[in-house]
DNA sequence: CAGCTTCACGTACACCGTACCTAAAACCTT
DNA sequence: AAGGTTTTAGGTACGGTGTACGTGAAGCTG
């Protein structure tokens, strides 16, 4: 009966992603979003529910590139490995949608697939009960706190600043109140993140490993 | 010379934390802690800058709550856990401002003097250069992502949802696709923050004490 | 007592999300 | 074929936001 909706719901997130990488998280809002489509604010009410619906769909873009093949293996601690750093990937891929993502809890098709997934692994490490919700907690709040510290960190460029204005800032530092972290943002400076998350990440399944599943 | 200040800055912070701790961080706007001061929104530009430096103050005041006595010891895995725990708690205390915290690369002393007995207490486990960097992130990485999974999670009722909102809504997944998730839900639902917040913090102290620092 | 410096704070503007409304488009009746 | 019905498109307008700018007063210094 309606007439023919003029926009696809992956339409819109291509657009909004788009604009939001370009442009940063505060070029976006309804108006600029509607005009980039090539019409008003208030047709966007037809396919979000508000700002926070359209929140929602970036969130939703970019958890949905989080793909991560061969899982599950028969190797829980590579599938624990590979469901991680996927979801990295897709995160530190368009930088200006974390702050979206960290304020959120989302139930996405793709998030739910994932933790669905990454408990699987866990338990076929042993893990099961409170163990297991304890294993899911660590690996999804390393990856969390990762792409936190990846926010404005020496590791990507915030919009207009310099790679390493917090390595600047530390660098200022009086050192002989906080010598190790003007150590470390020293090293944090030079280092690749990358490497960086895969030898957190194996911290973290070291630890997995050797804690006790209760 | 001047006008004496009408206001401290301590005093700016107590007004802005009590503001978002009884209606939330929507509540928070120049204007509405202005008035909550008895004075006009701009004069808040004398102590602040802008709406950033507003939420910079709040950040603050969280974290400076995060003191933890006794550290160093002589006992570096106790000092981590201590130093986690403290600033877990903090921003617990307060949860509507973990947003703002989520968000930000904050550089108050709190958190700057937390920095860097952390990796005192790391050093003295025997990590150095990159390696120490990276039991930094991974610790600091877990509270934050912890911090992040409670926002809306069942442990920490959000403004005006029921404390298991996220619970009923993982309940109402399909089963057969889900099950693990549906079953981590309930688990969840029935546990105390504290011992999992705990429990995690075991399994990356055990990772810190297993992984070789490289 | 000037005079300068600093703070207090009202006004005004651009921009935001969005409640509400109108018109047109496409299907379902009759 | 014509009318009714339902849904989408999109304009208008309102209350709220952050803040640039300007004015006025208050206190120290000469």
């Amino acid at each position: 009966m309606p007439a023919p909706r003029r926009f696809s719901r992956r339409r819109l997130q291509e657009s909004a992603l788009a604009l939001v990488d370009a442009e940063g998280l505060g070029a976006l809002s309804m108006r600029s979003l509607a005009a980039a489509l090539g019409t008003g604010a208030m047709t966007l009410y037809n396919y979000v529910e508000g700002r926070e619906g359209l929140e929602e769909l970036l969130v939703e873009a970019v958890m949905a590139e989080a793909v991560c093949e061969g899982v599950p293996s028969d190797d829980w601690r590579a599938d624990v490995r590979a469901l991680a750093t996927a979801t990295w990937r897709a995160v530190r891929a368009h930088p200006d949608v974390i702050p979206l993502i960290l304020t959120r809890r989302t139930f996405d098709e793709a998030t739910l697939v994932q933790g669905e997934a990454l408990l699987d692994a866990l338990a076929r490490g042993g893990r099961s009960g409170a163990g297991l919700l304890v294993g899911l907690r660590v690996v999804t709040g390393y990856v969390m706190g990762f792409a936190q510290a990846e926010l404005a960190g020496p590791l990507s460029a915030g919009r207009g600043e310099s790679v390493s204005a917090i390595t600047d800032r530390v660098r200022a530092l009086p050192p002989e109140r906080f010598p190790r972290l003007i150590d470390a943002a020293a090293t944090a400076a030079g280092s690749d993140p990358r490497a960086e998350f895969a030898a957190g990440l194996e911290v973290v399944v070291a630890g997995l490993d050797a804690a006790p599943p209760a």
